[in-house]
DNA sequence: CAGAATCCCATTCGATACTG
DNA sequence: CAGTATCGAATGGGATTCTG
């Protein structure tokens, strides 16, 4: 007698776990399958712009887990306006709604010492670390609209007394703006505490003050393990 | 050219990226492992106690997730005091740490149509779910000191005004005890309304009033998915 | 460029049998 | 009870090719 097989595919093919933990494994705990939803936290993005995202994931399993996600819900896949062509993915507000479990695990992993920050980074790691390291303690009251541009991806962060928001938008007209060809060199000034003036890469447009106080607002766990 | 294959096991093989997210996925991703995080969650367990708690796991990759787990830091193994022969599996305190991330998880999962909450369910399963849909504001300043009982594994649960301890340690001398064989029976009444008189095979010693304060307290997040 | 289809090998899994 | 050893089957995933 063999466990069922079910829906083949996607999801409710492993534990057979009424437990909460199990099914949220199920639908998510495939490989790279969080990395896609992590990817897709700020806003929709295109088939490449994900791979972009994403180095070493093949077209193959993007297009299977892709579909999987859709099945469970996770996702949708949404044709953009005539004047572009091409379609992308977007979460839909379940999908959105798992952005706390992300940020628990990323900051669990993040106790531990085995943990390597120097390793590659995308922007919307980048962005997510930011969402959740941010302390309102350590903001102290910082009211601001800043921009992130790293990498060619651009964000749009606006801080308030205690929450910060992240989307997927240009930057233009943010009080300060921080461009950066890649996300470690941001993280290396923001977590690993280098004097932006040793990145000669990275470039501040706006007031370099506020900017300074977000940065001394984010700070990562203490390590337990 | 391929990826580094590093660790050969456990962790640091797949995404090779500095994202939080990431490496909890390395370390907690792969099949059954979050699951036995979760059975160890309120005190250590056995080789075969963990295989109770997870129907359909086999010998061979319980044996590998734990080596895996315990390379990585989340658990260790401890060898019993005399009296007792064999060995226990325990969790680090970053493994105790993960309970957040798991407790966000199941969250999660919850919120979905797709859940299915009439599968097995293991006892640590029930008791992290109590843990996980404890709400302070329906405790109403409840505090009380609660006994469960099921499928032969004894829990002890500490209600505070605004806090839920669940530990596994002898139900004796707690102003309530539910008694039930198998937890998806405590779920059908706590979480599905049934009352407790059409279950049978449930029975509670002491204080009903005080339990019935605590099922009321304990609520299913509504589903947006 | 987006993504489906095919091929093929490495890994993983579950079942069973076996051992201290 | 607490694993280990082995083996066949299923799956996973990278590379390549093909299509709109």
């Amino acid at each position: 007698m063999k466990l069922p097989k079910e829906t083949k595919s996607g999801h409710g093919k492993w534990y057979g776990d009424a437990c909460g933990t199990a099914f949220a494994m199920e639908v998510i705990g495939e490989r790279w399958a969080l990395l896609i939803v992590r990817e897709l936290m700020f806003g929709a993005l295109r088939f490449s712009d994900l791979r972009a995202g994403m180095p070493g994931i093949s077209a193959k399993v993007l297009t299977e887990r892709l579909a999987g996600l859709e099945a469970a819900g996770v996702l949708i896949r949404r044709k953009l306006a005539p004047p572009a062509a091409g379609q992308v993915y977007e979460l839909t507000a379940w999908g959105y709604a798992a952005e706390t479990a992300i940020m628990e695990m990323g900051r669990w992993a993040a106790m531990s010492c085995a943990h390597d920050p120097t390793l590659p980074l995308s922007p919307a790691s980048l962005m997510m670390s930011f969402r959740t390291m941010f302390d309102p303690a350590l903001a102290d009251g910082l009211e601001a609209d800043l921009g992130f541009v790293v990498a060619g991806q651009a964000f749009r962060a606006t801080v308030r007394t205690d929450s910060l928001k992240i989307r997927r938008t240009p930057a233009e007209g943010a009080q300060a703006i921080l461009h950066a060809p890649a996300a470690p060199l941001v993280a290396a000034h923001v977590y690993g505490d280098v004097p932006l003036a040793e990145l000669a890469a990275v470039r501040v447009e706006g007031d370099a003050t506020v900017l300074a106080r977000f940065v001394a607002s984010v700070k990562l766990p203490p390590k337990i393990g």
